[in-house]
RNA sequence: GCCUUGGUGGCGGAAUUGGUAUACGCGCUAGUCUUAGGAACUAGUUCUCGUAAGGGAUUGGGAGUUCGAGUCUCCCCCAAGGCACCA
């Protein structure tokens, strides 16, 4: 062998091979396993470290199934369509094509030096016609079923990309791309019923065919947003005209006094006439059409509205007039456009109505037993206010039982002056009871009896304790002399008040709700109580809980046929025209007699067009609208004359389906061929950035659902299994940008460590999905670690026999790695590799004082177990072994159980918890001889001698405690 | 504000069901070898008291359950990511 592991040599030359053998096409396997990554965008940058790290773990995965006998899928491809080629091409006048061919070429050189699996024959680009010919298809399809539809509604507008964009590209009101504040434009778009799937979108998340992370799945029930509510009518006062509105909790409604309806609502104008102050309302009007969308949502807050004067609702729950305003804290889009407003139980409203000074009324007690207890809370707000202060104030302390609460709150309703000390019974007896001692207000001398009283105040929580204190913090005496105020029922204020003396805390989510609302019914408030609770002020629906009334209501809106309950969701339709050159035209035609029609089947794919000028014409249509021969065309229904579909479709389109064309890339046929699609779907394993959680996987789902329903695909998911790639931050903590100038190129990394070095350590940084900062040093550990394993292979010698601790410790590893890999705990797994090689090291080749050689079988498992990390390294060492044939044809090792127990262990022993000693012993000793040799020990004698034993806990093959 | 995930040495991070906290890697310290620098190798490295033997403390903070808590329960604090006037 050589001397030096030298990887540029054994790499390139592993690569080549592999490669010219076909390695990784061998598909006829009984098992299958789909490994895919998300397909990059080849910017003109090249990839920086942080690309590789999803795609070295798949191919880690493949390697290892590989070797498990499975037939691995690990395809990669191009999301090529996209505004940066675009943009480039519109200064340098080259078709974007010519940028994005040369793109990919440099990402597949840079790819290739990592040594993956991937078959490059499926390898897929969404810009070729071939490719983009069945995403037109699909839409195709979507067109047919009428889930893609033309829309004239005022959507996103970037002014500087000079196109729509959906929902899902904006970032807080500005365009994600290029940060330019998005304006609303009344535009003809394209646009997919999305919201169809909504709710399949989202019960499908909880399906046995997903297997994602909880934060991702939570993002995309966050971006459905699913709302359950109500939806009725209420009549302007002696008009005919109605306005309708959306609410979540109708149970609130006799609470509303008044309701609100959004500028962009069109009652305004109905009722023009009517309103008296029209002239302030235009001007609103007019003002909130002229804020943005940042203007409208981040900044500030602060409410505005003004008020229709003149015209008033009818709540149809008890006949009465509310005032209505129009605001623009309600939102046009969501909804029907117009709200109750219910200030005592929303937030908002409640802001709105203490600007505005409407009536506040309550209609919603925390279920605390308001009702009951209405008479006690006047007794004790009257016990408190005839307190006298003057008196001894510096020995008055006020207890309240309870937990915890807020001390300023409390005085301020009850008027105590602030010098007065206030404090809580904990409702935890030893809480108290440790609270009251370490303050020292009173010693407790009759612990029985004050163990009585206190219980009794907290666990029956029946009394509000207001007591005076005298105390002597000095020595820590002290007698507590009640003036007890004995009231039934107070545990609801004992509820709603926990107030913790000494320390300042803030209240928790109960407290909150509870203190908020004891400040609504006594006037001091300073926020609405919004959880649900039992209805009051609510005439025949009193006493019911929230839930319940919600369905009562329901129903009695629907009796009356005023009403009916509604699922709302926050998510809208995907508006999937752009007004750009580069990406997939929409295979529609438009004629004067037909209106639009679906280009047939057999003419797609409709190519894009060259065009002298890519610049978009910011008109709102796309620059293919200049080419009018292109454009001219006879309708395929009719044979007239009609004009092609000029927009094109959003960078999304093609990523929404490619994981299907891999399975079968070639075929010109069909999407893709229906036994190849069973036997290969779903993706087992799809690896890829935290922050296409909410787009490119929700486009995706509901892509592959549509495909499902009509027999394309037979799953009803297509990723089994999501993983996100954590960022690989610079060694400066920030994101790797140029601007920074912290990048860290791969090849410079691969050129100086290797390939091998370089996949190691980013599999060994930390847990795959966190976020974690590059460190070059890290690659050397690395480095030197792979260097040891290659020098291992001058130990060998086949004459050796069997070292019973090398082989404990093998077996270990192979159980450790082969579960680590499988859990995708790739970090674990190599630390584990490393304790091997270490131990391999020190018994092998440093010991001076045995001649012991390592076993070749052993050294063969071990390059089996590494090969998926440091393929190049371990197929070198594989062939210098002798072996002829690929190490990845070979088979995984299994754990040999009757090697995995050690024979001696150290047994710890412990005295009340405390580690003393540690004892080697017999993996099988019994509890009686450990604990004779445990009790006899010197060190463990120190602390035992003199002492009562009480017990002993023996927990075989770890340790045990002596309980003195 | 809401949701999700997390908080362990100088740093990245380990720790099945509650059972030896700090594995593994980086960095650091000392030594060997080198003309020197670097590399390599050897030993050490949670903190703290102590010359040492040895003791004490420690997993964001506080309390609880337990013979025993990084792990379980309650409260609080902080960080990252997501959502956010969605009625």
């Amino acid at each position: 062998m050589n001397n030096n592991y030298d990887p540029k040599e054994i790499e390139k030359k592993w690569q080549e091979r592999w490669e010219s053998a076909g390695l990784y096409k061998d598909y006829s396997r009984a098992k299958k396993f789909y490994a895919l990554d998300m397909f990059p965008y080849p910017s003109g940058a090249g990839l920086h470290v942080g690309h590789p790290k999803g795609y070295i773990a798949t191919d880690v995965i493949s390697r290892f199934k590989m070797l498990n006998g499975y037939s691995v899928l690990h395809p990669m491809g191009w999301d090529a369509f996209g505004l940066p080629a675009e943009n480039y091409a519109i200064k340098n006048k080259v078709h974007p094509s010519v940028a994005t061919e040369k793109n990919i070429a440099t990402f597949k050189k840079q790819l290739e030096a990592f040594g993956f699996t991937y078959d490059w024959d499926r390898e897929i680009d969404t810009t070729d016609p071939a490719y983009y010919k069945w995403t037109q298809w699909i839409f195709l399809k979507m067109f047919e079923k009428g889930l893609a539809y033309e829309s004239n509604e005022p959507v996103n507008w970037c002014p500087s990309c000079k196109t729509v964009l959906s929902n899902e590209d904006l970032e807080g009101g500005l365009c994600e791309r290029c940060g330019t504040q998005v304006v609303q434009k009344k535009l003809r778009q394209w646009v997919l019923r999305m919201t169809d799937y909504a709710e399949r979108l989202l019960a499908d998340l909880d399906s046995p065919e997903i297997n994602w992370e909880e934060s991702i799945k939570e993002q995309q029930r966050n971006w459905i947003g699913r709302s359950e509510g109500a939806q009725f009518e209420m009549k302007i006062k002696n008009r005919q005209e109605k306005i309708e509105v959306y609410t979540t909790r109708l149970d609130t409604v006799f609470g509303m006094t008044y309701a609100v309806v959004a500028p962009e609502h069109k009652i305004i104008g109905q009722l023009k006439a009517q309103i008296s102050n029209y002239d302030e309302v235009e001007k609103y009007l007019i003002a909130s059409q002229n804020k943005t969308i940042l203007e409208r949502t981040e900044l500030q807050k602060e409410k505005t509205g003004v008020k229709l004067e003149g015209v008033e609702v009818v709540n149809p729950f008890n006949d009465e007039a509310v005032p209505l305003f129009v605001a623009d804290y309600v939102l046009g889009g969501y909804g029907t456009g117009a709200v109750m407003a219910v200030p005592a139980h929303d937030e908002r409203d409640f802001e709105f109505a203490k600007k505005y000074s409407l009536p506040i009324i309550a209609s919603i007690s925390p279920d605390l037993g308001y009702e009951e207890n209405l008479e006690n809370i006047e007794k004790i707000f009257k016990i408190v206010a005839e307190i006298d202060y003057s008196l001894k104030k510096e020995n008055i302390k006020i207890w309240f039982n309870g937990t915890l609460g807020v001390i300023g709150h409390y005085q301020k309703i009850f008027n105590i002056p602030q010098d007065v000390d206030c404090g809580v019974l904990e409702k935890d007896f030893d809480n108290a009871r440790n609270i009251i001692e370490k303050l020292g207000y009173a010693k407790i001398e009759d612990k029985e009896n004050e163990k009585f009283k206190v219980s009794r105040y907290i666990k029956d929580n029946l009394i509000l304790e207001i007591g005076t204190f005298e105390h002597d913090l000095g020595n820590n005496t002290g007698k507590m002399f009640d003036i007890e105020y004995p009231i039934p029922g107070s545990q609801w204020l004992a509820e709603c008040y926990r107030i913790t003396a000494g320390k300042e805390r803030r209240m928790g989510k109960n407290d909150n709700e509870r203190a908020l609302y004891l400040e609504l019914i006594s006037g001091t408030g300073s926020d609405a109580f919004a959880g649900d609770g039992v209805l009051i002020n609510s005439e025949n629906y009193n006493n019911l809980s929230s839930a319940e009334a919600r369905e009562k209501m329901a129903a009695w809106l629907e009796e009356n046929k005023l009403g009916q309950k509604k699922i709302n969701f926050k998510m809208r339709d995907w508006i999937f025209s752009r007004q750009r050159y580069w990406g997939e035209p929409i295979p529609i035609v438009h004629c004067e007699k037909c209106g639009a029609v679906g280009v047939p089947e057999e003419q797609l794919p409709v190519r894009l067009p060259e065009v002298e000028n890519y610049e978009p014409t910011g008109t709102g249509e796309s620059p293919l609208a200049n080419i009018a021969d292109w454009v001219n065309t006879t309708c395929p229904k009719c044979g007239g004359p009609a004009k092609r579909e000029t927009n094109t479709m959003p960078q999304w389109a093609g990523s929404s389906w490619y994981y299907l064309r891999y399975i079968d890339p070639k075929n010109d046929e069909r999407l893709i061929d229906q036994q190849l699609e069973k036997d290969w779907m779903p993706v087992d394993l799809y690896v890829g950035g935290a922050e296409h959680a909410t787009r490119h996987l929700l486009y995706a789902r509901f892509w592959h659902k549509f495909l499902y329903d009509i027999g394309v695909v037979t799953t009803l998911e297509p990723f089994k299994k999501f993983l996100y790639v954590g960022l690989i931050l610079a060694q400066d903590g920030r994101k790797m940008s140029k601007r920074w100038n912290n990048v860290i190129n791969p090849d410079e990394v691969i050129g100086q460590f290797g390939a091998d070095s370089m996949r190691l350590y980013e599999m060994f940084m930390g847990p795959f999905s966190q976020s974690i900062s590059w460190n070059t040093n890290g690659v050397v550990g690395m480095r030197k670690f792979l260097e040891k394993v290659w020098k291992l292979l001058l130990q060998i010698n086949t004459e050796t026999r069997n070292n019973k601790k090398i082989q404990t410790l093998l077996h270990k590893t192979i159980k450790k790695v082969t579960g680590d890999i499988e859990n995708f705990r790739f970090n674990t797994a190599i630390s584990q590799l490393m304790i091997l090689v270490n131990a391999l090291e020190k018994e092998y080749a440093k010991s001076a004082t045995t001649k012991a050689h390592m076993r070749k079988e052993d050294y063969e498992k071990l390059l089996l177990i590494l090969s998926p990390f440091a393929p190049h390294l371990a197929e070198e060492l594989w062939q210098q072994l002798g072996n002829e044939q690929s190490i990845f044809l070979q088979t995984w090792p299994a754990a040999d159980e009757k090697y995995l127990k050690d024979e001696e262990i150290e047994m710890v022993v412990q005295v009340n918890g405390k580690v003393r000693e540690r004892l080697m012993v017999a993996i099988d000793v019994t509890e009686d001889e450990i604990k004779e040799t445990a009790l006899e020990n010197e060190k463990v004698r120190v602390y035992t001698d003199g002492k009562e034993i009480k017990k002993i806990i023996f927990v075989p093959e770890k340790l045990i405690n002596i309980v003195i």
